[in-house]
DNA sequence: CAATAAAACGAACGGTCGTGCTATAAATCG
DNA sequence: CGATTTATAGCACGACCGTTCGTTTTATTG
């Protein structure tokens, strides 16, 4: 037996590689399972039973993305330092993630959010919990660099990293709807705001 | 004849108001003649009649969106004096629009500008071409404090403006997504930084 | 009021949707 | 190898999609 398990297996990751790209053009709500199937190269049931519903194929796609998301974004930046150092290495890559336009279509993550904000479901719930956590996420990494001291001791950690996700949206949203890539600049210009003029707790 | 024109213009508003609830709720991209004709209370092919095609409907339906927007947002905040009020007034208003969930589905315009920024063809074309028009008068107006005295005189209005955006769009991210009304506080407090510590041009 | 124009309807079209079911082909295993 | 589990294909279903068309109802106007 081969490491990468059954032939199964295979074809369920190519599936959601090809899944992956198709939700970034249309839509994770307008994925098509028949669409789907002919850009795989197999027919509809033989996807279908994959997945067994079509929720379930959603979710399946959302945690696939969110897998690749991790391994490039998040695993790659905490090799950085902790401190500032890792800080601005997560947002380069964040940055390139979400806003760069050489794939088409984005952030599946940003897209499906704003897609299913007011859907309830399994989705939804899925979404909610992964951007919880990675906001979490954010304030520890900027607790870093205050704990190295390159950030005030009194910094708003939870501000900041608030102020950074609306960097990131502001860029994601202005390069891929005006196809412009001199946004990058404000978004670098906003990264050294914040670091130079950082929020502090009021207390 | 009564100021509101033909018996054809007052149905099609009509059919614009409950267009732009369901848009919001499943997506522009979702909206759909027989569901919107049903809410309404007419026949599809009487709906129809009204635009000759869906993207014809969709476009509708974001003009009509806007110009609530533009109504109830722009004009309002005109009405405060140039400088910082007219700035705190126009995000107040911004703010309460986008991100409020009093009515379900947030912004139409934030989520259509999401749902289309990869399918090209004449809706994205129309979001497009608002966005830029918005943050250009987002600049103007924070111009307007420039020259009123009230914020340093080589402020980068422009990125003035872009970091203005990114912190609507975190609020409404968030709120939407997360169902968290704390999160308009950290709105407020962002915009303070703004003004406490605004962008300087680099020159 | 009658004549005319505008608006709404009902039925039907070819397609595609998600999802079952049954049969066949391929991979896995003793 | 043969036996058996697993993966895929084929076909059909009811529902809904956007759109067209001819007819009927409703407004408008002289």
């Amino acid at each position: 037996m081969s490491r990468t398990a059954n032939k199964g297996h295979t074809t369920r990751e190519a599936i959601l590689d090809t899944g992956i790209a198709l939700a970034r053009e249309v839509g994770l709500g307008a994925l098509t399972i028949g669409e789907l199937a002919e850009r795989v190269g197999m027919s509809k049931s033989g996807l279908f039973a994959h997945f067994g519903a079509k929720e379930e194929l959603q979710l399946a796609v959302l945690r696939a993305a969110q897998a690749r998301f991790d391994e490039n974004v998040s695993r790659q930046a905490f090799l950085a330092p902790r401190g500032l150092a890792r800080l601005r290495e997560l947002y380069k890559r964040w940055l390139g993630w979400a806003a760069s336009n050489r794939q088409p279509g984005g952030c599946l993550m940003l897209a499906a959010a704003s897609e299913f904000d007011d859907r309830p479901g399994p989705v939804r719930d899925y979404l909610a919990r992964q951007q919880e956590g990675w906001l979490a996420g954010l304030s520890r990494t900027v607790g870093f660099a205050v704990e190295a001291g390159e950030l005030p001791e009194n910094t708003d950690t939870e501000q900041f990293a608030f102020e950074l996700f609306g960097l990131i949206l502001s860029t994601h949203h202005h390069v891929r709807l005006l196809q412009d890539e001199r946004y990058f600049a404000l978004a670098q210009a906003g990264l050294e705001r914040l670091i130079n003029a950082a929020p502090l707790r009021k207390d």
